[in-house]
DNA sequence: ATATGTTAGTTTCAAATGAAACGAATTTCA
DNA sequence: TGAAATTCGTTTCATTTGAAACTAACATAT
């Protein structure tokens, strides 16, 4: 590797000329991290069973809460409502999910894992929860339980920002 | 919102249908929260400037290490090649960042801010420095140490995965 | 009832993305 | 030497993405 300077001041030298640690800055850390452990984890079902991040994710909170509406789909997922519509066309091209519409609100629909949506769903759901589980074994309880604390906080003074 | 069932079985029931509780697994919460915290500091810079994400963390990135190749620039921003070699393109275009060639391997670029590209750097990392640091305010120093092992600890692990 | 406004979900269109192929420069090894 | 392999960076092409426009269903107000 080329030579470049390592670590210098970490947020602004003395002459005043304002510098950013990348390393260190954390909304960078956190979208590495992010990215390395979204794509482990897609890695483990995107090839075996041909499905996207956005339709693992529908399918994820289809197996935990059925019969909800896609709109509450977009809030339970934090997807916007263009990827959640085509996540649900592409799993209901597969049929891997059904949809009714809702009586009372016609604008509504409802959605729910077909049979082999759900034994899909039940054969990653372990798949997914054994990755969380092996890189959180890195952790002791208490920080196991500070971490958990802290992505609470972090997020809600996010939402404010 | 419509009823659905609040809060079953964290993991697997005891009939043994495992079930995936979204909000409380940690890819996706890391994911939510990166999501957020990322447009949040873009809204800062893209509207303002013209500047695309990658464009930024280039340009970021030859602040504190300026006169690399593109290829270091991939090493320390954790983005592809084919990332660099379009946001380098478009900073150029811009003229926000100049190129050289490395004369003892021409294949290897020399890259650096331009004045301009170093005055618009400089309005630019006050900006993300006090959102990190609004976001951070929400936690006091001990937290702070901890979140700063645990991403380390985190990022660590989630390489080996 | 009719008009106006709002909401759920889809489609369109332009831009962003990344895998793979590529060209140019360099290194390796026979 | 010179042929094969490797590396940096760009380009191509097919897919993914999201803002904005749109349709359909419902709500509200006059």
């Amino acid at each position: 590797m080329r030579d470049a300077e390592e670590n210098g001041p970490p947020a602004s030298a003395a002459g005043g000329d304002p510098v950013l640690n990348l390393e260190g800055f954390l909304p960078y850390r956190l979208s590495v991290l992010t990215n390395t452990v979204s794509r482990a984890i897609a890695g483990a079902y995107s090839k075996r069973f041909g499905l996207s991040i956005p339709e693992w994710r529908v399918l994820a909170v289809l197996g935990r809460f059925p019969d909800i509406s896609a709109k509450e789909v977009t809030e339970r997922t934090a997807m916007d409502k263009v990827r959640v519509s085509r996540a649900v066309a592409a799993l209901r091209r597969k049929a891997l999910i059904k949809r009714r519409t809702d009586a009372r609100d016609r604008r509504f629909s409802i959605l729910r894992h077909s049979e082999r949506g759900h034994r899909i769903y039940e054969e990653i759901v372990p798949l997914a929860l054994s990755y969380e589980k092996r890189l959180v074994d890195a952790l002791c309880d208490e920080e196991r339980d500070a971490l958990d604390a802290l992505l609470t906080k972090l997020m809600g003074k996010a939402r404010d920002l």
